[in-house]
DNA sequence: CAGTGGTCTAGACCACCGC
DNA sequence: CGGTGGTCTAGACCACTGC
């Protein structure tokens, strides 16, 4: 681990143990790389990952503050994960049933959404997860078939998409694109989990991408919100 | 501005103008550096950046690459914004209907949550936001009286909240904490939006905090989800 | 092995803030 | 004005990758 991590690590420390109380000034940079016996541009390095999440304030002039710790939010809506890893965090036992597994000819929105080249066909896959045997999730996920071919077809369980396209294909879905939608009752897909009375639904239509920035996977998740809670932290830009 | 920023946008214009197209590796940063006649620390700040935005993919002992542009989100949800600016942004004009606005005792929940000493009152106040003379938005705003005095209790109109707070009391709204909540339909808050029967709702609670991430504020923002559209990067941690 | 990015240094000068 | 953080340098060594 590198140094200015180490230091980073030491200072949360210190900040935690009440070296430097909430509201109160941090040495300057210059005494720090004394204390620490490493260069200015080291420390420097270390208050910038402090400063990113949140943990102190800096004003150029004036000094580094340390800053009330912000509550912990669980499974931020910015980290992104798969479905499966989602069940998992919620200590939900992943079942699933699947709807729909074929090759189909890509709508005009697949096609611009997952650049899509012409005649390229789709493989769509819907599946409804379940916890105790109730439906929880409802997803349906639409890939380029020239992309993970059609061996796909005869799998009889998927489970993580995620997964099973890095450890078949290397393909590593890093980032997404998300709308957040409230569908409608009438939304067939959203009935599938409309089981109790006190239940409401939330979409996410996402597209997600490798590290290179290609679209990989066009998905639309349906979640029960009574089960699932979506959390985001936002910064004013 | 600094050096590393102009290079950054150097090096972004020559992305643009195919320069170095889409796939293929930058120059190394000592020859960027003795092109731009500069460090290769002030390269590296540079390119630091173009990864932060995911403009380029930097690889240890290999190259740093020009990733595919990334369809542009437009008010992606982890920008912070007030109502008002979100109302504005939408190309809706602002008109504000009151529905409450006074002092009272805080329950349990806001005392935790905006650190309230024992006995401190909040000041509530709730409005609808119109377009056309519909409503669009409903929200619910909580804030400790001892921080903004009472004085607001004699304003006729408040407009932005964000604004108010920064021009009249120095207090500068920085993050906030975000729960994304589908209401159920009898949520008496959510029934004063549902008035088309393809109108959904969506529900923001939201902690802000200010630059020291003291709790400032807490609201409840109602909004109608056929009118606003909310958006998200996600990244994998 | 050679070439790349990742870390670290010691020192310099500048920009901002409060007194 | 003195003290703080912001930027920049020239050089060094390390860690990783692909050949």
């Amino acid at each position: 681990m590198p140094i200015y991590q180490k230091i980073k690590e030491a200072l949360e420390a210190s900040i935690a143990d009440g070296v430097y109380p909430i509201g109160e000034r941090l040495p300057p940079e210059i005494t720090l790389a004394k204390q620490f016996k490493v260069s200015r541009e080291t420390i420097r390095s270390a208050i910038k990952l402090l400063e990113q999440e949140s943990k102190v304030f800096v004003r150029h002039g004036v000094g580094t503050f340390v800053v009330n710790p912000l509550p912990s939010l669980p499974n931020s809506l910015e980290n992104l994960m798969s479905v499966t890893s989602m069940l998992m965090h919620a200590g939900l036992e992943d079942g699933e049933r699947r709807e729909k597994l074929h090759k189909e000819v890509p709508t005009d929105e697949w096609k611009e959404l997952l650049q899509l080249k012409p005649n390229e066909d789709v493989i769509v896959h819907e599946r409804i997860r379940t916890a105790n045997n109730e439906p929880v999730v409802f997803s349906k996920n639409v890939l380029s078939s020239k992309l993970v071919g059609e061996h796909i077809l005869n799998k009889k369980k998927i489970g993580s998409l995620f997964q099973y396209l890095k450890e078949v294909h290397q393909i590593e879905i890093d980032k997404a694109s998300t709308e957040i939608i409230v569908p409608l009752h009438t939304d067939p897909n959203c009935q599938k989990l409309l089981i109790h009375p006190a239940t409401t639904v939330l979409l996410l239509k996402q597209i997600h991408y490798d590290l290179h920035n290609k679209p990989v996977l066009f998905s639309l998740d349906y979640f029960r919100n009574d089960i699932f809670k979506f959390f985001i932290s936002r910064i004013r830009s």
